[in-house]
DNA sequence: TTGTAGGCGTTATCAA
DNA sequence: TTGATAACGCCTACAA
């Protein structure tokens, strides 16, 4: 039989009100008593039922992140450093976090959310990987669900969030390539309703004015973000009659695939081919040739967007509602260049 | 105001027995009844609410899963791809997956399951990296809670286990470190109470017996299953006045710091120093050079454990209580030879 | 400062 | 086959 405030109350010949006051920290009980209370429950190893807690409460204690992608598909690093985070910063408040998979944008995500939403499972949510227009987002809202995210939708709403300046950071690593004699830029994307895929594309497209290269639409292919993708959109692009000398991908992941293809290939990546990703995973350092990518801190961001639900959950006041960072660019081995 | 099975039983003039009954299945209720019941409750989005009927069936509908790590930033792949098959394999179940990360051995980490159990925030666990005699074994089996292992203790408690045979996968790995020439061989480990690392050593020493290579103890080191972990042993490794030619690794992630480590010092690696690690997770393919390891299906057996653990907890009987695996050797070029 | 009691949404045990 | 009704453990007005 479980330890419940009703044994503490009748050990200690008070009513379960009064115990439940006195663990919760109540004004109106007097010391002594909830020095007793305290004692005793630690003593015979009270721990609250969660499930009454929330029945009564009517929430779960709980933030939710439902990874958007395809179930078969979870060896991507960056899910593994940013759901590190979110845990690390669960942790220091009294959440739980609750962790699943659906497909983007299909019916089982859809149903998945409802299900966390109405059954009362979490209270708040972290969303990544945000789609131009996103349903989420409307759902989210139209629930009074609050919730932080990692980049931002086109349509306008306010919450909190973090942004990477992705635009900024594909015209410098652009530049770089350029600088180490690239002059065929091939990019690699993802789906063109994601938000980062709209600003890879901008970036690449300016990156490639700024560097006076005309702009090729055979080099530019759609992919679905993962080192498979990106070894498929490898083998067509180097087999198109003028291939590129240069792949920029939209994250590290579709890179590792570049990187396996070329190699594949016979080419020697960094100088036959430029290969650079972004997110700066770990696991980019120890690639074959070590990846050049545009760093961001996956780790932190997930922890930042923790802290920003949580104030918004609990209805403090936040400095910043919305944090934009630079992305940082890590020059290794992948990109060292033609002339070297 | 959240459609609760009361409301649907109001709108149908039922009671909320009859409308719960149907939901659930019972047989004791009219098809007719069952169907108009089930049809309302899809059209007004009837979700049950987790938290009465935990409180009220008394349990979680949901399995723990404890991660054994340092809260401080882990990117371990091996802790992605287990947690990505359990992920999956729960997905196949109406199960909830509950994940936190606590140090292993420690208060908070004895805490955290004392609150899950005692809270019924769980009501089965996974556990891996299981010590010699390991405390968590122990509670769970004194509150009669069910749970699956990775590893076995050297206790004689029985429960459901997938076991990997790595004394033999160590034997096996020397063997072929031997025959590439590789003569002063290295073994990185983890922290002596770990099963695992019991395991690697006695696979160690009887690779050395078979190879005819002398037992030196400096050339054991005890880490604690991180990349940086690998990184300081190998700098402490090939600063003495003998050092080795070739480092086996407790996993990969360790070996990925062995790795780096070489790398500084100029070596190279496949040649110069041979490198092994275990686990075969994803990464090991694209390191530099890529990674000699014994591979062993983490994603596979996770998803196996959650099965086990289901069983379990469901009462089924098992046709396979304690599941034994060949790691599998995956020759890479970080082992080429000395000769190569 | 403390006790009492109603109810959160479900499930399960009775009767009807 | 269905309808009341009592829990499950906790929180919180309100009364004492």
């Amino acid at each position: 039989m479980a330890v419940t405030i009703r044994s503490i109350a009748k050990k200690l010949g008070l009513s379960i009100g009064a115990v439940s006051r006195a663990l919760d920290g109540y004004p109106d009980i007097s010391d002594e008593t909830r020095q007793r209370v305290i004692r005793m429950a630690q003593e015979m190893g009270y721990v609250p039922n969660r499930a009454a807690r929330q029945l009564r409460r009517k929430k779960a204690d709980a933030i939710g992140y439902i990874l958007p992608a395809e179930t078969p598909r979870f060896a991507d690093p960056f899910f593994l450093e940013f759901v590190a985070g979110l845990g690390d910063e669960t942790a220091c408040y009294p959440f739980d976090l609750l962790i699943s998979i659906a497909s983007p944008g299909e019916d089982p995500e859809q149903k998945l959310y409802q299900s966390w939403v109405q059954g009362r499972k979490a209270d708040g949510f972290i969303l990544t990987h945000l789609h131009l227009h996103d349903w989420r987002v409307q759902y989210l809202i139209s629930q009074g669900v609050p919730f932080a995210t990692l980049e931002d939708t086109l349509d306008g709403f306010d919450f909190p969030r973090v942004e990477v300046d992705r635009k900024s950071g594909v015209v410098a690593l652009m530049g770089h390539l350029s600088e180490r004699g690239f002059q065929r830029i091939a990019c690699i994307g993802g789906s063109p309703d994601l938000k980062i895929q709209s600003d890879q594309l901008e970036g690449y497209r300016e990156g490639l004015r700024a560097t006076d290269i005309r702009y090729d639409p055979d080099l530019v292919i759609e992919s679905n973000l993962t080192s498979t993708g990106g070894y498929q959109a490898t083998k067509r692009l180097l087999s198109i009659p003028d291939p590129p000398d240069a792949i920029i991908c939209i994250n590290d992941e579709t890179a590792f695939g570049v990187l396996h293809a070329a190699h594949e290939q016979g080419l020697t990546v960094g100088h036959d081919l430029g290969v650079a990703g972004f997110d700066g995973v770990q696991a980019s350092k120890h690639t074959e040739p070590p990846l050049t990518t545009m760093d961001i801190p996956v780790y932190d961001i997930a922890r930042q967007l923790v802290k920003m639900l949580q104030a918004e959950m609990t209805g403090q006041p936040l400095s910043e509602r919305r944090v934009v960072l630079q992305p940082n660019l890590l020059i290794r081995a992948s990109t060292s260049g033609k002339l070297a």
